[in-house]
DNA sequence: ATAAAATGCGGAAACGATTTCGAAATTATG
DNA sequence: CATAATTTCGAAATCGTTTCCGCATTTTAT
């Protein structure tokens, strides 16, 4: 921008048309090998850039890829990201990220914003307040492609990468009854979202697998606020037939249920044992360490990447099906779900 | 892009000039209350979306901000980026985002990838091995607006964004002395880095504040490989005059401190105190919980964006002139630093 | 009543690249 | 040697905006 030297200045340097540059820079048949090496090395001199924004106007493409994430601060999108962008480094793609707090109004916002073509494609995971989904249904009938990992929509007749889901909250469930629980909780972010409703399930027949009942008021909801889902988990620590076990189902619940611990008198895992879907690298580090159920994040990035990628090189030959594709997670057992 | 219709056709639509479309829905005062009315509803109607390329190659400016961090898997650094996006956000920026992964090469890369002008202004805290930095130099030079944040390089006449790090080391190094420290060691990423030089700093002070030596053999540089860390950490803890306190320069060190500590048969605190510069939430979750220099990584964010849009929407009135800025840290003493 | 200024809009150039079409210049072919 | 085929390159259109300039028409000033 500020320094920069256009093509049409490049040719004239070297004395050539503007076509011919572009053609040299671009390694075209009908440039002779030695114009080539002239333009390319006077490109180096003068330090020539080609203006993006010029070249995606006429190919009307932006080599961009947007990410949508609902939080940040939170080792799973993190791990999401860093393998989506080891995938889109290596390709020329660059990546525009949007966090959208948890805010469907904000996550509203910014798809409308890339409806305008910003970005070539989108890789994203929903708010836990998502349920008018219309703004993803225009995104979709745009024709921009669109993928969602973890918290997918069904509607939306695209590729999704998510976890075993079912079976990770199934087996977790039942890992906390192996070790002698008798009152299981499950804490959940919202009861509209698609791992919510999966990981619920498999809560569900875990406890029913028993020949128990689901007691409603084990299931709790909590909001993406740390300091009233902490309250939110106290009382329900506090109540006449509190629970000896809790599956949670975001690493930020599990944190907070150790939070919570701490202002009773209860003591993880004697009193209670606690098992948590995260992605924490430091889950061993935990007073007491906490087991996990640890999603493929890095992996479901690549994935993500690699199939817009391919929709987007490959247009005609490649579309991005009505599939839900599945990577299972790792549970690690931990100190915090330890028999008594 | 795929649906997408253009002003022209919008134009011709209303029967307008592309032109005065233009005006209208940039508000211009050339254009009657009346047809600006009758323009903005039927740009509603077909679901006008203005080409942001068309846009940025018109005027010049693209309405993107990059971010480069040297690693995302850090609560900083998250923390830092939730920061900027509030302000970008809020007006109208987007955000493109690289993370070097701490690899100078990258890093080199992906400057140079910026000098066209896809983005607008330059946020970024170096890589550990940043030694050259001829690439920032020309990102300068270009007239690219450019803010340091954390790890700056001095040499680049601009705004730089740091914490009080010769303060914070020095009172945490006193700190682990007051506590009843003897052998305090210095945990570092590379001896490069800006704010290892100003830590470093303020811990040699401490040190000899006491009257001491400054022991070499307790000054570690590590690297950005947690196993290696480890290893080199557990030796040190293995050594026969081992330290009985460690300050840890960033929180992945202090996470290692810790699980090579359960290596050997030492207990933190009892026979090694660990205090550490750290962003990470759960720091008061850890076993035992850890006492930490957080930084004020959201602030910082927020004041590069500010100086950033400053910088670009009134260009000729502000200049991003060249000095430190300090923002304080704030310790919080947990038990990981208790006395015996 | 006439000059001056303001209002409202259209035409066309410009931003910087790519690409279609066509024309030289070179080489091959009969 | 003439013609065809092949290389190699140039002119101009194009992508979708914004903006400079110009031109009526209406309003205000003298």
């Amino acid at each position: 921008m500020a320094g920069g030297i256009s093509l049409k200045e490049l040719a004239a340097e070297l004395k050539l048309a503007p076509s011919t540059v572009s053609r040299a820079l671009n390694d075209s048949y009908e440039i002779s090998e030695a114009t080539k090496k002239k333009v390319i090395s006077m490109a180096e001199k003068l330090n020539y850039h080609a203006n993006p924004f010029a070249r995606s106007l006429r190919e009307n493409k932006s080599k961009t890829i947007a990410v949508i994430i609902p939080e940040r601060i939170n080792n799973f999108f993190a791990q999401v990201m860093d393998g989506i962008e080891e995938i889109a480094q290596d390709q020329g793609y660059h990546l525009l990220i949007y966090n959208t707090h948890e805010d469907i109004e904000r996550e509203r916002k910014i798809v409308n914003l890339l409806l305008n073509g910003r970005a070539d494609a989108i890789a994203m995971s929903v708010t836990s307040q998502t349920s008018d989904i219309s703004h993803l249904k225009k995104l979709h009938d745009r024709g921009l492609p669109v993928i969602f990992f973890d918290r997918i929509r069904a509607e939306i007749p695209t590729t999704k990468f998510i976890t075993n889901d079912y079976d990770s909250a199934f087996e977790g469930t039942k890992h906390l009854i192996q070790q002698g629980c008798k009152k299981v909780a499950l804490l959940m972010l919202s009861k509209d979202l698609s791992i919510s409703k999966e990981r619920q399930r498999g809560y569900n027949d875990a406890i029913r697998s028993e020949g128990w009942e689901v007691d409603p008021a084990l299931t709790l909801y909590c909001s993406h606020e740390e300091e009233s889902n902490v309250r939110l988990i106290e009382e329900l620590l506090n109540a006449p037939n509190r629970p000896d076990g809790i599956l949670a189902s975001v690493e930020k619940l599990a944190f907070a249920t150790y939070m919570a611990v701490r202002k009773t008198n209860l003591s993880i895992p004697r009193d209670l044992k606690v098992i948590s879907f995260s992605n924490a690298s430091i889950a061993g580090l935990l007073n007491p360490s906490l087991t996990t159920i640890t999603q493929p994040a890095f992996s479901i990035g690549n994935e993500c990447a690699k199939l817009l990628i391919k929709k987007l090189t490959k247009p005609k030959h490649y579309d991005l099906v009505d599939q839900v594709i599945t990577i299972p997670s790792k549970i690690t057992i931990r100190e915090s779900t330890m028999a008594n």
